[in-house]
RNA sequence: CGAGAAGUAGCACAAUUUGGUAGUGCACUACAUUUGGGAUGUAGGGGUUGCAGGUUCAAAUCCUGUCUUCUCGACCA
């Protein structure tokens, strides 16, 4: 018996990447392209994501609702910077069976307008503010290029989308968002990841602003794993959104919408996994522990049943007739934080063997201690894996001072390139042409300390280039 | 969408050059023996060769189209 090879990391990074998705069973291809099959494997790393920050959203007074697959061609057409960024991977459908429509209908590609046209009807007080609404869904973007979590055409993600009485409000509900975020990703993800502000050339089409979630994988590439949007009172007012104050005036409501997609699984796997499969970070693994026997003893099978009893822990036990050293390789390539080995050379001295799946140490353990061990090396694990992942992170962080040196940095080595920039787009064009990077984000929090990069002139931001997927 | 490569059982491949009706290993099923890093034996099941046309007495093999996957660009979460 046999595992799915996968191809070392360091060999080649991309096929490491499908070998790992393929041999921990997280997705199959379909039919058609771009649609992937999530299988149990990796849907219940989504279910763990979902639980986790519906939790969070909930406790923030959001409320889920589920809006149309479908959008009228008129209504996409409402916000005109929205539908110029969108057209271009729009989904139409032009039939209902037999029947040509009389107007076609877009595949949803994100639901604004369809919250709008909904928040127009709801929408005639102040006391009916602010709306806070999530939805959990799929969205289709007809991409050209597609791969397993990173980019597909149908997206299963959560937005979104919110409706305030005020500037200050809505702004703020953008920052939360982008937080809880944030915090997700540190916390539970163990991703160390860089927040910051979209330049106007990057920003979602129709927002004011977009906060962006930009995390860096193994090969020093980014990936942006989320996004928080604040509107102002553009697509309000392109709707006819409006409402009474309490001094009977008529008022135009301030609008926020945030996102995150199963990217964010491909940025765990290409952070965190090695060359012997996915490595899950404790916190959002959905089994914590798998429990091995050794030989089918009496002995054997009355400890596991014992350990696994005490455990207030999600554990599996692997009891099938496979060969330990199967099951070892099987429970590595699905990246389970902990394994219990239990054979009867452990019990002579009254122990089990624990085994972390992040550096594969293997730990004797007295069998009355294991279950205070786990906890204890579930949260070590947890902070070892983000502070692995920060150091090599931050290992890939550059500064550049002027364009000769960022051009330098830029050929030789992988990873984000951090430079003050006057914020013309002219030299973020000129960047992209001249190296392929992009602008990541602008470090709100930081000042420039010299004049910008490409073109000299003075200075407005510290902002972040690099290669994203 | 542009350039390149590839599709034969769940996976990796053979048979394609020279057209003759598909085979191996792993995986899968049953039973037995095993069990500390990818077990062994015996007996089985599974393929109209991605799909659609065409050429031919005959197509996995030749021709055309199309779909999917991979790599590199352009586009994007």
């Amino acid at each position: 018996m046999k595992l799915a090879k996968i191809t070392p990391r360091d060999e080649d990074f991309a096929k490491w990447y499908t070998d790992v998705c393929m041999a921990a069973n997280l997705v199959s291809y379909s039919n058609i392209k771009g649609s992937m099959i999530i299988c149990p494997n990796g849907y219940a790393i989504w279910e763990e994501i979902e639980r986790i920050m519906d939790a969070e959203f909930k406790k923030l007074g959001h409320q889920n609702v589920q809006m149309p697959l479908f959008i009228p061609e008129s209504l996409l057409n409402v916000e005109k910077e929205h539908v110029n960024g969108f057209a271009p991977e729009v989904a139409w459908v032009t039939h209902g069976g037999e029947e040509e429509l009389e107007e076609r209908l877009c595949v949803r590609p994100t639901s604004e307008v369809l919250f709008c046209d909904y928040y127009k009807n709801v929408i005639k007080s102040y006391r009916d503010l602010p709306k806070l609404y999530n939805q959990w869904c799929t969205i289709v973007r007809w991409e050209k290029t597609t791969r397993p979590f990173l980019r597909s055409r149908e997206i299963l993600w959560q937005e979104g989308h919110t409706m305030h009485e005020t500037e200050k409000e809505a702004l703020d509900e953008t920052l939360q968002m982008l937080h809880v975020y944030e915090d997700f990703q540190r916390n539970v993800l163990a991703l160390p990841v860089i927040v910051g502000l979209k330049t106007e050339k990057e920003k979602f089409a129709g927002a004011v602003k977009t906060y962006t979630i930009e995390a860096m994988m193994y090969d020093g590439v980014a990936l942006q794993n989320g996004t928080s949007h604040y509107f102002g009172q553009e697509f309000a007012k392109a709707f006819n959104i409006s409402f009474l104050d309490r001094e009977n005036n008529l008022q135009t409501p301030y609008q926020t919408s945030w996102g995150t997609t199963t990217r964010m699984i491909g940025a765990i796997i290409m952070t965190h996994g090695d060359d012997h499969g996915l490595v899950l970070p404790p916190k959002i693994a959905p089994t914590k522990v798998i429990i091995i026997p050794i030989g089918d003893d009496e002995k054997v099978t009355k400890t596991i049943n014992a350990l696994a009893k005490d455990l207030d822990v999600a554990y599996e036990i692997d009891d099938s007739n496979k060969s330990p050293g199967f099951k070892f390789a099987e429970a590595e390539v699905k990246g389970i934080p902990i394994r219990i080995e239990v054979g009867l050379r452990d019990l002579e001295n009254d122990e089990v063997t624990l085994v972390r799946r992040d550096t594969l140490e293997k730990i004797k353990v007295k069998t009355s201690a294991v279950k205070s061990k786990i906890t204890e090396l579930l949260a070590t694990i947890q902070k070892d894996m983000y502070d692995r992942a920060l150091n090599r992170r931050n290992s890939m962080l550059y500064e550049a001072h002027d364009y000769e040196e960022f051009k330098t940095i830029a050929k030789e080595k992988p990873g984000f390139i951090k430079i003050n920039w006057c914020g013309n787009e002219e030299c973020e064009n000129k960047i992209k042409d001249d190296t392929g990077l992009k602008s990541r984000c602008i470090l709100e929090g930081e000042t420039p300390d010299g004049n910008c990069a490409v073109c000299n002139k003075k200075a407005l931001y510290k902002i972040y280039f690099g290669k994203q997927y």
